[in-house]
DNA sequence: TTGAAAGCGATACCAG
DNA sequence: CTGGTATCGCTTTCAA
């Protein structure tokens, strides 16, 4: 089932198979078209994705590049780039950097080799270099990290205003010395989300609390609200960088004989099903993962090729760590 | 940079190139291969894995079907494939069938469209059709699922075994009253772990607690916790088909104010992280995913081909949500 | 041991 | 509007 057996039983060549299934580059008449439709259906001729790509086309596959699936932001961020991609009969080559940015540059190159259509990178890079793919013509959207030049695409949530309205939140409830379990300081991320929370701060006319630095991760929330639960002058709120670090630190607390909201508020960002699930229920600013994976995937598919730099919205999910009412149901 | 190139500055034929980097199929003497060698090395040719592909060789790439990334058991083991895959140079296919048979279709053959090298699938189906990898060549590794013929490869846990272990850990600690939240009764996987409760009750004498069925995911452990929780002749412990679903229950028993363990004894199957930072933690069945992983890798990697049924341990993690004391380290 | 050349399956230019 | 055919980069058979 070649392009060749179609021709045949189309009674035609096979560059004329090749315009009706590309519909193009050179026009084919309707009665020469149904006839090879007709022979494509009976053959059951499906065309070869690795011979195309060869010959210069497409391969109809996309990188996803992050540094950790198992971390459930990105696993839930897969989940529905593929479920995006998917109408479009796309599959995802998906890399895990591993957070090693050797790793990351590596694994670029690998997808870049296989022809990817394009690539979405969640760099663990402040700044990645994207010099390989833009001079190999591979689009590539970047997430949660501002495309350095307008030759790539980025989508990024609103780190500042998402981290401020966090803290703002907390605020209200009349919590007075608010810590702050940041990323790697390196990353814009944590600046970001640092710069949101000491705004906050700043504009109710409050002290900073605490600031500890952590990996995006459970083991370091855990680490970090150890220190800061043991620590003299405990705060009595705390905003974490993520959901990992999080729910390492609400495992702190509890350890610790911490009551969450009772002694410690807590509200994290982005907003996973870890959130919702997590006992207290974690209040949280939620991306909106279904929209950043759609315009990811938009920019990827456009064509002709276009580059834009999105920013997404996000809300607030108020649940019981930061002392609100947690519904019936948890989600 | 093709071969063309390195050819030329090595003074050969592009046959040779080709030999030297695959090791065959024909031996090259030793000065020549180091003059291409150095060629190589002075071009930074890079063979192009499309045309490759093409040629009848390998795409380096594997398919990873699952029913759902963003469960957390499906993400780490994705994780622990593309650790073991990337020292071989490898990248993952990763499908997402979204818990549909028919979609899990759809995606086995544009996985193999795409050439990949192999498939690890964990099908959301009892028996996945596999008549069209075995026509098209492409191995198969089953993840828990028994391979139905010896064509195709499989690697399954212990699930009999494995609750049977976990119930009786549940007895051991006094409980009397064991329920069991059973995943889709079609699944083998349901079945076995139903098996293994059912035996370890009957072999201490225990009537069987309730038994109630639910998807595999955090709301169906909620909404399952929430029937037993409140119905009449509460159970005093559960064992629940997967973490997905025990985390659901622990929210319906802290919401409606079941104390756990000292009210109901929880332990669970599979032993993601999930379990380990649940609050309170969770005892459970641990899957060795790296030895998952490793053992699917190996097989799809081995040449000439081989196929294996391998059954893979399990281990009890002990944690908090039975009664066993919780170290001061949660994980 | 080496080289020339025939594919692999599809694209797209150039004639017709 | 159609049909040859060169090309993509590599593998491998067949001869030398």
């Amino acid at each position: 089932m070649t392009r060749a057996d179609v021709a045949a039983a189309a009674g035609t060549s096979v560059a004329v198979v090749s315009y009706v299934v590309n519909n193009g580059p050179r026009p084919v008449s309707a009665a020469t078209r149904t006839r090879v439709l007709e022979a494509i259906e009976l053959t059951g001729y499906r065309p070869d994705v690795v011979a195309r790509a060869l010959a210069g086309g497409f391969t109809h596959t996309f990188g996803l590049l992050v540094p950790d699936v198992s971390n459930r932001f990105f696993a839930e961020l897969a989940h529905q780039v593929e479920e995006h991609v998917y109408a479009s009969g796309h599959l995802i080559l998906l890399a895990d950097s591993a957070d090693d940015p050797v790793r990351e540059r590596e694994l670029m190159n690998a997808l870049m080799e296989r022809r990817v259509d394009g690539i979405m990178l969640a760099s663990v890079d402040a700044d990645p270099d994207l010099s390989g793919a833009i001079a190999g013509g591979t689009p590539v959207v970047l997430l949660d990290r501002i495309a350095p030049s307008a030759l790539t695409s980025s989508v990024v949530p609103d780190n500042i205003g998402g981290a401020r309205a966090a803290t703002e939140h907390l605020i209200e409830h009349g919590r007075r010395r608010i810590g702050f379990i940041a990323g790697p300081a390196a990353l814009p991320t944590s600046q970001d989300r640092a710069a949101g929370w000491e705004s906050a701060l700043a504009a109710a006319g409050l002290e900073r609390g605490p600031l500890v630095e952590a990996p995006f991760s459970r083991a370091g929330g855990l680490e970090a609200g150890r220190r800061l639960l043991t620590g003299p002058d405990r705060p009595d709120a705390m905003f974490a960088s993520n959901d990992q670090q999080a729910v390492g630190l609400l495992r702190a607390a509890h350890d610790l004989g911490v009551r969450v909201p009772q002694d410690l508020g807590v509200i994290t960002f982005d907003g996973s099903q870890d959130a919702a699930f997590a006992i207290p229920s974690l209040s949280s600013v939620v991306q909106p993962l279904a929209e950043i994976a759609e315009h990811a995937v938009r920019l990827l598919l456009a064509r002709p090729h276009v580059t834009a730099r999105v920013t997404t919205g996000h809300t607030l999910a108020l649940r019981a760590s930061c002392g609100c009412p947690d519904g019936p149901t948890a989600p």
